[in-house]
DNA sequence: CGCTTGTTGTGAACCGGTGTCAATAACCAC
DNA sequence: GTGGTTATTGACACCGGTTCACAACAAGCG
């Protein structure tokens, strides 16, 4: 059952610089490549490949989500994207342009709440010594109910 | 985005305490249903509908899944049955027989750890203290490493 | 400019799960 | 028992999310 190791992650500033990569990996920089990869960085947080496919061609370049699915499995590949899954639902995209950020999510509302790793490092601390496990919230968040959401319950 | 209230967890110790739940709410002991709980008080561990399906059929009982995922529903608004997400694939099912269960699963081998809530207790807190958030691991677990994974990585 | 080969669209298939609907069978009253 | 009410069932279609197969296309190299 062994899943094939994660990428390191690779943040990058600009397309340019994902573009390197693509041609030093023998890879291509194709339009819609460049396309998706617009949209990546400006996008606000975790997006679907349907939602990802949508911006492109509404930039006006028809593109197909099998062709976006493909592209994201490459970028991830490259450490340049990072996919997860925020409860139930499509698996989200993002840039690991600034790093890693974990996640915590409502399961009441559904609010997202992404923070830097060192925020987590107590939390993975206690249960790697309690359990010897090494906790990681980058694919699978912490699922629970939110500080708004416990309060008017 | 406010998803149906969670039914408390009702643990039952055998198949007739069960069908007398089910009386008691206008419901009928079926014989799918039957097989069904001889099933799930037999089993090991959470397992998928197809596979409790499966089960229930090699005991010489053809059913459908769709039946089968109808029952799970039914009797998780009972209480008497939980759902959960244990990473990638179908969902998984198990009774509450002895109260709630945590899960820590690792990502690279698949193991499954079940634990009681109790141990997490001082996690839940230390991230309730961080960010305000109560976090459950019961429906979504604990994704990481296990530490045999992490040794011969 | 042409060749190689990475990339694309199309369309089918897959998986997990839900909806519909007529047929069946628990349970209750008598 | 017998009959009627209605929960439950199987069958089958369908859905969202994702992957596969393959022929057509185009990026980048010589």
């Amino acid at each position: 059952m062994t899943r094939p190791a994660r990428t390191p992650a690779v943040p990058v500033d600009g397309v340019d610089e994902v573009a390197a990569l693509l041609r030093g990996g023998g890879g291509r920089v194709s339009a819609v490549r460049q396309r998706l990869l617009d949209v990546l960085f400006a996008a606000a947080g975790p997006a679907s490949a349907e939602r990802l496919a949508g911006e492109v061609r509404r930039g006006g370049f028809p593109v197909d989500v099998t062709s976006v699915y493909r592209n994201l499995e490459h970028l991830e590949q490259l450490g340049v994207v990072r996919h997860m899954h925020l409860g139930h639902g499509p698996g989200l995209y993002a840039l690991t342009r600034s790093g890693e950020q974990e996640y915590l999510v409502c399961e009441s509302c559904g609010s997202v709440l992404g923070v830097e790793p060192e925020r987590l490092d107590a939390v993975r601390e206690q249960i790697r010594a309690e359990f010897g496990f090494a906790a990681d919230f980058t694919h699978f968040p912490i699922s629970g109910t939110c500080a708004a959401c416990a309060a008017d319950a």
